[in-house]
DNA sequence: ATCAACTTTGACCATCCAGTCAAGAACGCA
DNA sequence: TGCGTTCTTGACTGGATGGTCAAAGTTGAT
């Protein structure tokens, strides 16, 4: 019986420094073409070129093409809801609601193939996700609404519609990752895609949020 | 010799009325099948079911898989400039600029399967639309926001970087067509996605544009 | 040094999928 | 109705691709 049974433990819970590794160099190159392919347009060829392993190899490590796309995206959850977690009820509205934005702009730049992992699999119907944006999400982004609607009735900020506040935030920050190769052939390859994107949208907040 | 030589003519311009009914029932499906998988994720078979025409059937009017993305990307590149275009230096700032991002917002209700059809080839980098955005769209923008920052000098709207506020416009409204999957999740399946975004957008930019 | 467990890989398989082909069906003009 | 042209499709092909397997190489505790 060759191979005994490694095959569920060590991929689950990794403990060799090999496993933590190789399992960090994998997800690495997945995400990396993932990003820039989608998931059907990825292959698992191009992940091994891209990880300097062997097909075989990567498969020895996680289960399926599948797993490495479930390990990513729950990788990516994990660090997702924060910068909206952190909204403070207590503090200052429009510093907060700013702060949020900021916050997602730094996720933009930082993590721009996680920006468009996650565009690309709502651009598919969030298929994955959507077990995930039912509930977590949404219970979040409700709590926080109710929180901005709170502010807006006592007047600390202008009446808007805090779901479309939320939303406005998304789509104004993960833009400047997920249309990043759009921005860059209009403004020149020289310029930083982002060069001058958080004085306009702190201006911009400004301007909206101000009562 | 049979089939003699129906290649070429009939595809390149069609004359017949059954070429132009079904050149237009396989472009629909493919748009449908395209915008919900990819290029790479969407399959002949899929587009023919869609079609309800055979897989031979769909390569006798069109060349290649490729042959039916680009009559796609081409026909949506006919009326994607157009909003931008309409934009007039001679009426009013602030009610030209709204009026673009109106009719931006219509086109993503109207039209979001071109919306995400766009969305998908941005992100995987734009690689048949490269020559396209670095030349017609590039020139125009480049256009439209000397003619914003004049506005802007002139002091009759905001001092704002005119091509982050096409971008604005661009990221707020297409957000609503490429992450609607998102947004029904998250606002509940029974609500219409776009509820609330024009009166959101319009006081946004009324707010971001005034002196 | 030894051995068992862990890691790596070349060769292979089954399936999927874009595209071909030749025969047959439908159309439309005489 | 007859006939050339236009349409349609079942059967097929070649290459790509996710995944398997058994043998070989490596590691580390004793």
């Amino acid at each position: 019986m060759p191979q005994a049974a490694p095959a569920e433990n060590p991929r689950k819970s990794p403990r060799s420094r090999i496993q933590t590794r190789n399992r960090q160099i994998i997800l690495d190159a997945a995400l990396q073409v993932f990003s820039e392919n989608g998931f059907r347009g990825a292959t698992l060829d191009q992940i091994a070129a891209e990880a300097g392993l062997s097909k075989p190899n990567l498969l020895y490590y996680f289960d399926s093409k599948d797993a490495m796309h479930e390990a990513l995206l729950a990788r990516l959850l994990d660090t997702w809801l924060d910068p909206l977690r952190a909204m403070n009820p207590q503090g200052d509205p429009k510093a907060e609601i700013i702060a949020y934005m900021r916050r997602k702009l730094e996720l933009a730049r930082d993590y721009p193939r996680e920006s468009r992992l996650f565009a690309n699999e709502i651009l598919q119907g969030a298929p994955r996700l959507a077990p995930f944006i039912q509930t977590d999400l949404r219970m979040l982004v409700d709590d926080k609404a109710r929180v901005i609607a709170a502010w807006a009735q006592a007047g600390r900020i202008a009446a808007v519609d805090p779901h479309h506040l939320i939303f406005s935030i998304w789509a104004l920050t993960q833009h400047y990752a997920d249309f990043a190769a759009q921005i860059g052939l209009i403004r020149g390859a020289a310029t930083d895609p982002m060069d001058g994107a958080e004085g306009f949208l702190d201006h911009l907040y400004a301007r909206l949020l101000t009562p």
